[in-house]
DNA sequence: CATGAATGAGCATTCATTCAT
DNA sequence: AATGAATGAATGCTCATTCAT
């Protein structure tokens, strides 16, 4: 009662959420309760219903705060690079090294896309304009601007896009147990394959 | 006698099992209830758990039911060709001919492979051994062998079965609007990048 | 566990209806929960929920039950007579003599007809066809059928019908001390003044 | 100084008695929260802590402060009259008019009064003494000095003050859509019956 | 085999109240 | 004087499971 401190609304919302994340991790979204997200946040039900409207607005916030992140770790790598076929490998690269290192991450985000559903009872993974949709827009951009410099051959580059997103995306089920080898291994033979594709 | 009891109870079960599917496409794994998929089974929840042992083993068994039906449906279509070529071609083409067309099924085992978890907690899609693992080692045969006959070149094969699969289940996520249209389209032109990977 | 009876849906039902009544009486409509029934009734929450879809229909149902005791109440003594004003005089002292009575039912209602609403929010007591119109019809039939035979004479037999309903209803306020004293002396003023209007 | 903050804490806590009227009125008793209470009066729900002791007091300062305003409204049209002939009719018809005009003000104070329990669970409308009884004196008092004159005749004045006040606590659900009609004809009638009961 | 009544735990949410600021 | 963050209890409700019939 008398330690309690009292923080800033974006401190405690931010708290919460990633109190949201260890759980969805450890017990998946169907055992993810307010109050087990209360008590590894320390906190009560009650605060959680006090900054977010109810679970469904917790849960997207999680999912935005999770998308962002990717974003972030990926566009970071990109940019770094000056042309797209190196822009092209950092986001491959990137992409599977985050699922690889931020394991907790990916296994959240996926049980959320997988479990919330619009009022209509949409899925979201069935979503149009779905959350990672942006990443996927820099993904197609690279590929098409590519193609106007003559990096790339023109192939349809939404496809590819997407067969490279689907590599990006199995690369999470790859054993974790010896430490980062498997990973990079699959990366650079993804980034391989996908240059044959290319050529 | 004995015999025909079984087949009757087996007969239950598929028809639950059935339903199940309908539930899960229809409300997700989250708002899945014994008695929602009771009542589209037009049965009482008493009987789902005199045939299953819970509403685990339920869902284990729609699981298994499922890939089950998925890898019926593309053997079928590989068994036909004589050629690794063309077995992974109708592979490919099955795949994601399957997604196209049992929007449902689909739908229901990922809802499912995203929900359930070992008593250890580990999420089925993080499993080593997972429940499509069947199909899996089937692509990786068809690579592996084809390269044996010289008809693929020789690259790490279960890296390319890797990225099929990813561009295969990423199928699924494609809108259904225009009546097959995007599905054959994608199909053809995952077919000819993954030949080109393989020249 | 064992020692629990299996009763048949309608005498569980009216179980719990009694204990309805019982704790709308001692804690009031606002306090009175689904678990305080529940273990008035000697059963558990999700019973009562099992056997009404709701604490909304639980409130109705009981209303329903009290507005069908008072009626029944009423009606018997109102058939015995065969003049209009014999029946004028047993309606108001049937009427009075059930709130001196029954007084737990008397409360029941009032908590549930002062609080419950319609889904916007109109209360009950507002209603122009509320719970208990039939009883005021059969009042307002009395009196307009009496006035045809000349036994009342003419004014506004909703009116009259109107302040009879008021000197009933106000009638549970008198005090419940004086077992019954009250309750007869009142009845009999109200008959006389009632006369008085219809002379 | 004093003074003077006294009164800005009387003007707080008369804005705050106002919102509860509103949302009394637009919600009912059981829905009614501090939360909504604050929001209606711009504040915050700490505020009204400090202001009254609970929600209670709120609630008990509300009925009071209800009670003041039909006591007031009625009174000033009382004391015009000389004769309690006049008096008495004065007093039925503005006990009628204030529940025909100020609507909001009886939905609030009827919510209060079937709801708000002494300590000891016994409900307002129950009580002896109950808020509104200064007014029932009054009426008491217009009947017996008015039989002292020779103006009405003697009867049981305590029973007439009851049917009259059943008479005007009824006129509360005449339906509203027909700007003031109804309720001046049912004033009207009503003081004609009256005025039969004590020839 | 089959039903559906019954249980008890768990859920999200609301709320009056407290209290640091 | 005033705010709003925080709490913890209580509420209505859902659900997997059990079990008498």
């Amino acid at each position: 009662m008398k330690n309690k401190q009292y923080l800033i609304a974006d401190a405690r919302k931010e708290q919460i959420i990633l109190a949201a994340i260890e759980v969805l991790r450890d017990f998946g979204y169907v055992n993810t309760s307010l109050s087990k997200i209360a008590s590894k946040a320390k906190t009560s039900t009650g605060l959680i219903s006090y900054h977010f409207s109810g679970k469904e607005e917790l849960m997207n916030s999680t999912l935005l705060y999770l998308v962002e992140e990717e974003k972030r770790y990926i566009l970071d790598e990109v940019e770094k690079e000056q042309t797209y076929l190196g822009k092209l490998m950092a986001f491959i690269e990137a992409g599977i090294a985050y699922r690889g290192t931020k394991r907790e991450n990916t296994t959240a985000l996926l049980e959320i896309v997988f479990n919330v559903r619009t009022p209509d009872n949409v899925p979201y993974f069935r979503m149009e304009m779905n959350p990672e949709e942006e990443l996927n827009l820099l993904l197609e951009e690279i590929l098409f601007e590519g193609q106007k410099t003559g990096e790339f051959s023109s192939t349809d580059h939404k496809v590819v896009a997407m067969i490279i997103r689907g590599a990006i995306s199995l690369s999470m089920s790859l054993p974790q147990d010896e430490e980062d080898v498997r990973f990079e291994g699959y990366s650079e033979k993804v980034k391989e394959n996908v240059l044959k594709m290319l050529k």
